[in-house]
DNA sequence: ACCTGTCAATACCCTTGGGTATGGTGCGAC
DNA sequence: GTCGCACCATACCCAAGGGTATTGACAGGT
């Protein structure tokens, strides 16, 4: 963490790291500073303003972070594998260098204050509720609210385990076996 | 919203319409006062200061609002109507002086940056699992992961609600079915 | 050796928000 | 009517945080 020269991913690592362990309020340009062993100088270098940061700190979870899953089920070919690489991502949290498995919670949580957050959790949530619908669809479920209450189960999961000491494996295992069975019905 | 003399419940109903519209940094004394059309010097007079302010918060929220859903299904008798009043319950969203249905994401946004708050919502937390745990037990059914899972759903559900035009009805009832489907196989 | 561009430290300014002190205003009691 | 108290407005102070300007350190190329 104490480094010679910072570079713009550092600074915005240390965001995510702010933000997943004391929320939104917490990615403040001095703060992140104080993470880094550095002052404000070195951020007004890397970044236009505070405004610029958020953007880059959103474009970065975009992409990197939050779409992959999509991406990752898409890969697979049968319906079986899709739903197997759905649950286990839904369990696998992201890499602690973007937060961990707070990151989403306190992503949403920003959102309330903020609108490009907003925004941009607004996209995200669309592209997976839509994805999910269709996951569904294809196996000839009720997508639409089956899906609801699937990211519904993965939103509120995550954000009790981020508070609690619960883990969400074996609730997630209960879904997954619940979306088989009434699959087989079919 | 423009009356003669404040009341501190006045002060704090605005506070939890504040919190619930724009989040929990829209939570200031000068906001509030706005709101209400009336300055700090009335806010001083109602609570010793901001800390004082929150703490009432807390209170009213965890006792009013909160907390009455557990009593509302404990005075029902059979199992049937304590699933019934459950799920009509997680479907009814609190008073619109309590900040409505956007209150409860909001309260654990806000537990992100306030120990208090946090603090209270892992006591309704513990309160609320352990009765549906209770409840999920006594159907004959694994009530452990089973009441992690639709708590998960409840959260995730008001969280997705309170932000993208979802409505949560029929999620909540195909749960519901899911539960009864699994309590008569007993 | 020197110049140039990159990166960062320091010292400021300005706005915002919590907090205080003090001075009103209305109204019931006597 | 005037005293006293509940209630609130006004004018401040102070710390925190975003933003800017200036200066300095170091490297690579010439």
């Amino acid at each position: 963490m104490a480094q010679e020269k910072l570079s713009r991913d550092a600074w915005l690592a240390a965001g995510f790291r702010s933000l997943a362990k004391d929320g939104p309020k917490a990615v403040q340009i001095n703060n992140l500073a104080k993470e880094l062993r550095a002052t404000k100088g070195s951020f007004y270098w890397h970044f236009r303003d505070i405004g610029d940061y958020k953007e880059a700190m959103l474009d970065l979870w975009r992409t990197k972070v939050a779409s992959e899953v999509v991406e990752d089920i898409t890969a697979q070919s049968t319906h079986e594998a899709k739903l197997e690489a759905l649950f286990s991502n839904a369990t696998r949290p992201p890499p602690p260098d973007y937060g961990g498995r707070k990151i989403e919670p306190a992503m949403r949580a920003w959102a309330l204050t903020d609108k490009d957050v907003a925004a941009a959790l607004a996209d995200l949530d669309a592209l997976r509720l839509g994805f999910l619908k269709a996951l569904f669809d294809d196996l000839g479920l009720e997508g639409k609210v089956l899906s609801e209450l699937a990211y519904g189960a993965y939103i509120g999961l995550d954000d009790l385990q981020s508070k609690e000491r619960i883990d969400s494996t074996n609730a997630f295992a209960l879904l997954k076996s619940i979306v088989l069975a009434m699959a087989e019905k079919t």
